[in-house]
RNA sequence: GUGGCUGUAGCUCAGUUGGUUAGAGCAUCGGAUUGUGGUUCCGAGGGUCGCCGGUUCAAGUCCGGUUAGCCACCCCA
């Protein structure tokens, strides 16, 4: 027998219910937001990855030469692609654009908990607004998604943090500016690894500035409050114009914590520098999910990227947006007991005997046309019983029962299948009847 | 790319110091059951014990390799 490749998975029906369910809240929490969706192709070039990442990339792409010599990559994320749509019409679209996408992306790597090589993500994004508005309602939007499937902040946090603050301080530092992704990397790691590892590996990029730099992180990181930022930007000894500069973006950072609060983020959304994201290509405010309770990959993570768009040769746009991925997601969802199902709706069992198999069938199509699902046996000439029983073992809310009795009086039972009571329907008011039927609790 | 653990029926697992034809529960299918289901009882199908090689009179069991899965590291878009 074959088997599906490493880090690919199979659905079936009963994980099937649940991704679609995962998928339903998604849309229905962010499309509540005003968000509307878009998708894009699953193949896209190979420089479109490159430009922004760098050739090293390559290695957890998947990707190929196609038969017009095209080097071509299957999508490892969806930003890009979206950078591209959005910069093609961007001057022609009325801002903010509010767009989010729910499909599947791959990346060739080592599968483990929390992680496949293919797996769906909800993109998020918010193009076309400079000020903190938007990073509110990205926000915002992340929090609806959470609370939607029941999750509460006994469940999970979002750490926010400012890539802005981590250029001040590289400005007090004095890191050249080619050096500076060294320096945010090592400020990444800072929670995985020891002083001194990272000190060693981030002084072969910055010489004898890392054990400052890393002693300085250290203390930017552990402030959680808003006074305690503002403190921090006190003590860089700044010139006049960069000082000016900070603290427009500190009244960015309360008129920010001001907006979460009100729009009733408070409770989820931690103040948190430690946070800076592998990508390059974030500006600005960034942050990341993540469960309370226990110890997990990122549930979801995001930020500002006000460059990417003019970098893939597009106009200047600002954006703001977030990711999350089906296989944290719904980790964290079983975690919390929190597991999505689809709605419970009617499910008929058409038992009939052999000479009322014609007046059932013409309902069967009727029934179905009218949109309620019905299903019968194959086997001909069992008996009512037997019917019952394979009825049960369906997993049919109800069993319509054709009978002669029942159809001289033009009526059929319907019997609810989980109490085993039955009651007598005109068969034209079938319809209606099963229409109206909640299975909601049951 | 590195390391640890694990592979016996569809699933969960037994399988003694190596010893005849590898078992159980659940699940599946059939029957008991000719107009009223779920219970119960009976029966059946389903395994080259992940794969290859070695040791041995004899390997599911011991050894080596390999492959797959899980977990961790690396990386994390």
């Amino acid at each position: 027998m074959f088997e599906s490749l490493p880090g690919f998975r199979d659905f079936y029906p009963e994980d099937f219910g649940v991704r679609q369910a995962l998928f339903q809240r998604w849309k229905e929490a962010v499309e509540s937001a005003g968000f509307v969706g878009y998708d894009g192709p699953v193949l896209e070039p190979l420089e479109l990855y490159i430009e922004k990442s760098g050739e090293e990339i390559v290695e957890q792409l998947f990707h190929f030469v196609d038969k017009g010599g095209r080097r071509v990559a299957l999508r490892p994320e969806m930003t890009p692609t979206l950078g591209r749509m959005a910069g093609a019409r961007a001057n022609g679209m009325r801002k903010p654009v509010k767009w989010y996408n729910i499909g599947d992306h791959f990346r060739f790597e080592r599968p483990q908990k929390g992680r496949t090589r293919c797996f769906t993500q909800l993109n998020v994004d918010i193009l076309g607004e400079p000020g903190v508005a938007a990073d509110a309602e990205s926000i915002h939007t992340l929090v609806l998604v959470f609370r939607s499937f029941g999750l509460t902040c006994e469940d999970f946090y979002i750490r926010l943090s400012d890539r802005e603050l981590w250029s001040f301080a590289m400005d007090a530092w004095g890191v050249s500016a080619d050096k500076r992704g060294y320096v945010l990397s090592a400020i990444d790691k800072m929670e995985r690894m020891d002083r001194e590892a990272l000190v060693s590996w981030l002084s072969e990029h910055v010489g004898e500035l890392a054990g400052l730099i890393y002693d300085d992180a250290r203390k930017l990181a552990a402030i959680h409050d808003l006074d305690g930022l503002i403190a921090w930007g006190r003590s860089l000894g700044l010139s006049a114009e960069r000082r000016e500069v900070l603290d427009a973006r500190m009244a960015e950072w309360s008129v920010l914590m001001g907006a979460l609060r009100d729009l009733g983020c408070g409770d989820y959304v931690v103040i948190d520098p430690g946070i800076v994201r592998g990508l390059a290509y974030y500006t600005g405010f960034v942050f990341e999910a993540f469960e309370k309770r226990r110890k997990s990959r990122a549930l979801a993570g995001g930020g500002r990227y006000d460059n990417l768009v003019g970098k893939l040769g597009g106009p200047d746009l600002h954006a703001v947006g977030w990711a999350m991925g089906d296989v944290t997601m719904l980790d964290c969802l079983e975690f919390c007991g929190k597991t999505p199902h689809e709605a419970v709706r009617p499910k008929l069992f058409m038992v009939f005997g052999e000479s009322e198999r014609g007046v059932c069938f013409g309902d069967v199509d009727a029934l179905r046309s009218a949109g309620c699902r019905v299903v019968y046996s194959y086997r001909s000439n069992a008996g009512y019983g037997k019917q019952l029983k394979e009825a049960s073992q369906s997993g049919c809310s109800h069993a319509l029962i054709y009978g002669p009795d029942e159809l001289a009086v033009g009526e059929v039972t319907v019997k609810d299948l989980a109490s085993g009571t039955g009651i007598r329907v005109k068969r034209e008011e079938l319809a209606a009847y099963i229409g109206a039927l909640d299975l909601k609790g049951s």
